[in-house]
Order: structure tokens, then sequence, then C-alpha cells
DNA sequence: GTAATTATTTATCTTATGTTAAAGGAATAC
DNA sequence: GTATTCCTTTAACATAAGATAAATAATTAC
């Protein structure tokens, strides 16, 4: 549980009631390699930080499989569009190396907003970065060729490249395997 | 004022001293087609809501002016990348039609986030709806093509093509104008 | 350790979008 | 109200990326 206070207090320290409230509402799950953590069609009521492994957020566009994000350690992973609308997910959660995972309820989390305005503060500061993060990526996409938005993977999330299968990588990109493979070859 | 408390009330109704709390770090502000609200390089410290009008927020990729999301009346206008970072924002908002705005400054509003945990709260909420459209709209553009896009966009958002120049649109869109206007002719 | 499966690359052809240039329309300034 | 500027379309050509197929390479299962 450590871990997950650490990377707490880079967005707003905790007091030690507050601390006990969010790991009372919290499980440690360890999950394989290439299992869903959660599937698509459900309704995100858990939000995850993980401790160890690597996992992405995917879903299909027309039988195709798409990944919307990868996720590494001392990160928060929740699937945005169904935990804040309540409606279910398009998208699933799966693990791409083995990971050790804490799981914080949400329906527990949101209610203990009201009992401790600081934990209601530390997530309102997690999503406000994973938002920018979010619309610097959207600048990244726009007007950026392939080959420029792999260049920029590679500089930005080497590890990304490192420790994820290509194929999933591509379709992160907007482009084929195909095209990435072409890319690749060209130096 | 009363349109905006009106629209605050969609995410979390406020009381009366919390709206004049508002209404006291709040402008109203008249502004003409063509000019900007907020120049490139200037760090963001104002939320605007949009009373009437239409606006953009814009920035330069080598030269070319890009267009990364419009605004209509009832709307949020905020460049999140640096008014939740303190940097200054490489982005621009330009009222593309002559608007009436209310400007909240963001410094003194995060203030108010201690003494009114529900304006706290409130702000959460719009920005976690605003994350959410966000994500949404990464999904949009991943492995679309520029026409299905330009569909979307008609279908989703006809008011984005009836009141804003096509050459807004097309780098939107993540094309070239000349391309938007081909794409239009397809039919 | 071998077979079977899965991931990646390479090749060929096709298509969508970019680039440049020019013409026609619309809006704006005075 | 006219001239000027800006916006949009059209055309011709170039190029990046998609589709399909097949060959290697790497993993995984047993």
């Amino acid at each position: 549980m450590d871990a997950l206070f650490q990377y707490f207090k880079k967005f707003n320290p905790l007091s030690k009631e507050a601390e006990k409230a969010i790991a009372e509402i919290s499980s440690i799950v360890a999950i394989k390699k290439n299992k869903d953590l959660q599937p698509i069609g459900h309704t995100c009521k858990t939000i995850y930080f993980i401790k160890k492994g690597v996992a992405r957020i995917y879903y299909f566009k027309d039988g195709i499989d798409i990944t919307e994000r990868f996720f590494f350690e001392n990160s928060i992973i929740a699937r945005v569009e169904s935990l804040f609308t309540g409606k279910p997910s398009r998208k699933a959660i799966q693990i791409l190396e083995d990971a050790e995972i804490i799981a914080i309820n949400s329906t527990q989390l949101f209610k203990l907003y009201d009992t401790y305005p600081e934990i209601e503060r530390l997530f309102r500061k997690i999503f406000e970065a994973a938002y920018v993060e979010t619309v610097n990526r959207i600048e990244g996409i726009q007007f950026h060729s392939a080959e420029e938005r792999y260049n920029a993977l590679l500089n930005e999330a080497p590890n990304v490249l490192m420790r994820v299968p290509l194929k999933y990588v591509a379709s992160y990109l907007g482009i084929t395997q195909v095209s990435l493979s072409r890319i690749r070859g060209h130096r």
C-alpha cells in the first residue's frame, strides 16, 4: 500500500486517517499477463494503481483491436468515460506483464469525498493531471505523420516500445502493424 | 451571471453564498469577432464561460494554424494545460463571433476551494466531464478516415460547420483545407 | 526440445490525403 | 458601392499509409 501513498504525496499529502480510510476500501490483486483485469461492457467501479507490471486500455472498432493507452508502474488506471458517467465501458483493461495492482473501490471512494475533503482534492488533482496529459496527446496526434508519432514515442516513452508487443503499439499510434513495421525499417 | 449559475446547476447546485463568492471574482467581457481573448504565451489564470458567441483554442505547429477545439454558448473554456500546470500556454483563445463572456479569476477561484468545498466539487465535476469528452475525442480520431471524421462532425455538431470558417474546421479534423473541400465535394 | 501458435517483417498494389497552383466566391474596409 | 482581401473550390501530381499475401522470427504449450 505504501507505493500508493507515496504516489499520492506528489499530488496532495493525506492525513493518516485519510490514508487508513482509503486502505480499508482497497485490495491487492495479482494478475497474470494477457488476462483482462476488467472486461468490455462492465461499468467501471474501480480505480487501479499499478505497483508492478504493464497494462493497456483497449476496445474494438469494426472488429479491430485498438489500444487507447498504456500504463506502467506507479500510475493510476481508470476507464474514465465509464467511471465518471456511470455508463458501461466499451473498453477493457488488459495486463501485458504479470502485475501487482491495488484496486480502490470507487463507489466507496466517492463516499469518502464527503468526509475527507482532502481525498476529494487528491483525486481532483490526479484527474486534472490526467486530463492535461490527454489534451497534450491530442496535440501529438493532430497533423503529425505516423513516422513523427513513432519517433515522438521513441523519445518520450521508449519503455513502451521495449515492453509492449508492436501490434498494440501500432493501433495506439493510429496505424496498422504493417505500416509500423515499415516505419521502423526506415532507419 | 444567471446563465452561468444555471450551467453550474447541471453539475453541482451551489448555495447563495457560494454563488455570491464566485460573482465577486468574475467579470463580464464583450469581445469582437477575430479578436484574441487570450494570446499565446500567456499563463492561463482565467476560466471563461460563453454566454453568447463562438470561440476556438488554437496554436501553431510548424507555422501552421491548428484548431484544438471549438466552443459555443453555455460552455466553459480554459486552456487546461496551462491552468492546471501554471506553465505559459502555447495556445490562444480566439473569438469567432462577437461574444459576451464571463471571466472567472482562477487564482481567486482556487482559493475559494478552501472555504467552499461545494465550489471545489463543482469544478471537479465540470472538468471530469471535460476530461471524458476529450478521451472520447481521441477515440473519434484514432483509425477513422478524414471522411468519417467529417461525417461524424456533421452529425454530432452541425453548428460547427454552420458557424465556423471551414479553414478552421479542417485543422480541427486533422486535415488540410483542400482535403476538406474535396471530401465535401463527394456528395 | 519440438511443434504449434503468434508476432513481425517484407513485398506488391491501391487509395486517401498532402502539395502546389489557380480560379471563383464571399466578406470586409474605406 | 467598389476594391481589396480573404475563403473555398477545383485540378494535377506526389507521397504516405492501407490491404492483402507470404516469409521469417519469436513465443508458448506440451
